[in-house]
DNA sequence: GTTAAATCGGACAAAAATATCCGATTTAAT
DNA sequence: ATTAAATCGGATATTTTTGTCCGATTTAAC
């Protein structure tokens, strides 16, 4: 459903959302580590989620990675992923058709629609503070 | 969601109904035409649907494909794309962990589940001959 | 039989996604 | 100041997905 990439991102800022509420600075390796992705690519995805501001980067020695958390209590789910993946999740048509559309539907456009609108309300209703929360209840996970 | 082999082979399959239920053929061309895709993609994609015996083949000049109609009244959906897309769909976990599950869930898990859980019932529940008739009844449409 | 129109199948090619490398820069600690 | 630990950013590499090519085979029509 997600990219690789954004499921990277996903899991990384959810991570540093974690870091951040238990009051530790995320440094990149930790990050990798915590969510099982390779290091290299993961600060690739780090950087864009900066640039984003999604999550803000501390340079130098002691460095890291911190989130605001007021923010992410806001950020829903799909903010994430628009970023990495655009519309594609909301908008894309399941057969692959240049636009998806009631005016011109593929055959599975009418069972798929509704499905795929209720997907996108939950992401919407969805903050990365949620997922971090659960991540520290202890009730969910990031690795295997 | 799918592959785009799986689209093609998804949109091939209900052409090919299609052409039968009209008393027609289908050519490799025409269907490449008909649903906008790569020729000789396309025939690749055919070979799989032959080998699996979803449709069969005549060779030969004025060959073409064709579907058997009584089995694609039974044929859901749901058997195509796993056949090209494998179980990912019904049982990947949507952050990429190694397997999902609710004894070790990902933070999305509880939410994502139950929306494709419904979605792998839609799946199941259509049938290519069901997409078929959409097509003929001018409903629904594999282009553009 | 000959021809032409088709599918078949294996090797190959291009594009996109995923991932790595490495030198430059920043900065906390000493 | 020096050092060591970190992020930054651009180039490069690998893998997967998507797509093409072309000769071999089959067969209907003549
Ligand atoms: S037209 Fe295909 S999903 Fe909407
Ligand atoms: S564990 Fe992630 S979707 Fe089930």
């Amino acid at each position: 459903m997600f990219s690789k990439t954004c499921e990277h991102a996903i899991k990384a800022i959810i991570f540093v959302t974690k870091q951040t509420l238990e009051g530790k600075r995320a440094s990149l390796k930790t990050i990798a580590f915590g969510i099982e992705s390779p290091e290299a690519y993961t600060a690739k995805i780090l950087q864009l989620l900066v640039k984003n501001e999604f999550i803000f980067s501390i340079k130098g020695a002691a460095g890291g990675f911190e989130t605001d958390l007021n923010k992410m209590k806001k950020l829903s789910l799909m903010r994430v992923v628009e970023v990495f993946d655009g519309d594609s999740i909301a908008n894309r048509c399941v057969l692959g058709l240049k636009t998806c559309s009631s005016r011109n539907p593929c055959p599975f456009h009418d069972k798929y629609a509704p499905v795929r609108a209720r997907l996108v309300c939950i992401l919407e209703n969805t903050s990365i503070m949620d997922l971090a929360l659960g991540l520290i209840a202890g009730k969910t996970s990031l690795k295997e």
